[in-house]
DNA sequence: TTGACGCCCATATGTGCCCATGGTATCCCT
DNA sequence: AGGGATACCATGGGCACATATGGGCGTCAA
């Protein structure tokens, strides 16, 4: 199976264009997409790209909240509203409009984060933060679930 | 499957028209739709706004209820009585008449977002607003259903 | 007559489509 | 094994069309 995996760092080029790694077009194009699918991350400045499939799945989780709640309004404000297609032109790049600098700081230069099932887009310098942040959560978790080697980070 | 999805800001003119956003003028176009159902949003001060077949879906739910019973009469005047057909001009554009700018506080520029099956038009600074809370409420729904998490925001 | 509205045209900006270039990794042939 | 050819990819830029916006003009009704 094909997944989004590992990551780059790309350049936004006079025009606000950016080319989105090969790799991940050929995951699209495997599947079947040639429309790009984005959301904004709720608690990261990142965005979460993919295909169709991607708001698909957000929309049938839609469908299991009661209609008449808010919460099934704010979730559909959220995936639809405040979401995006992003266009892939012939050569494969997107363009970085507003919604995507506003919601990721991204400016000259755009990081792409592999995820497995979609991807993500980050201003690379928070990136590397979030990375940092990341790793350490993971050696605390590792710390606690065995003690042993709590001392012998590897 | 054609959706409305994401948002645009557009300009009133002098004569107070305002372009319906292409992607939205397309998708209507692809269901068959030249003229458009709007009617006010009960609790936000925003229009629904669609294609007929969104009076429908609203009609086909009033059928549903007991004609004896207030209910149906109380829909029937929201929907039919307190609704509007706005007009697409030759260049996709409609008129910013008083019923909108009465429900939505719209006076200079139009804030369009799609949701789905339908798009609302907005005040874009009040939208900014929503948006805020709508974040909000999703980011506490979250930590609520992953706890794992809640103590460690970035 | 005046104002609202529909129809038409003009224009600047944005966006997509096309092709070119340079760098890099891979492959092939000798 | 070495060196050149080749394929692929990120990047840059020209060009044409679509879109949002502004404005003129005629029509119809109050």
């Amino acid at each position: 199976m094909e997944r989004f995996l590992s990551n780059a760092v790309n350049k936004i080029d006079a025009k606000g264009r950016v080319s989105v790694p090969a790799h991940f077009r050929s995951v699209l194009a495997k599947r079947g997409f040639d429309e790009l699918y984005a959301l904004r991350c709720l608690d990261q400045p990142a965005l979460d790209v993919g295909g169709m499939d991607l708001l698909e799945r957000y929309e049938a989780r839609i469908e299991a909240e009661d209609p008449f709640q808010q919460t099934a309004d704010d979730m559909s404000y959220f995936i639809h509203g405040d979401g995006a297609f992003l266009k892939l032109d012939q050569d494969g790049r997107v363009t970085v409009n507003d919604f995507i600098r506003e919601q990721t700081g991204i400016s000259s230069e755009v990081a792409f984060v592999g995820r497995g099932t979609f991807f993500q887009m980050w201003e690379p310098s928070r990136l590397a933060t979030h990375a940092r942040q990341v790793r350490e959560r993971l050696l605390r978790l590792r710390s606690v679930g065995d003690s042993r080697r709590s001392e012998d980070p590897e």
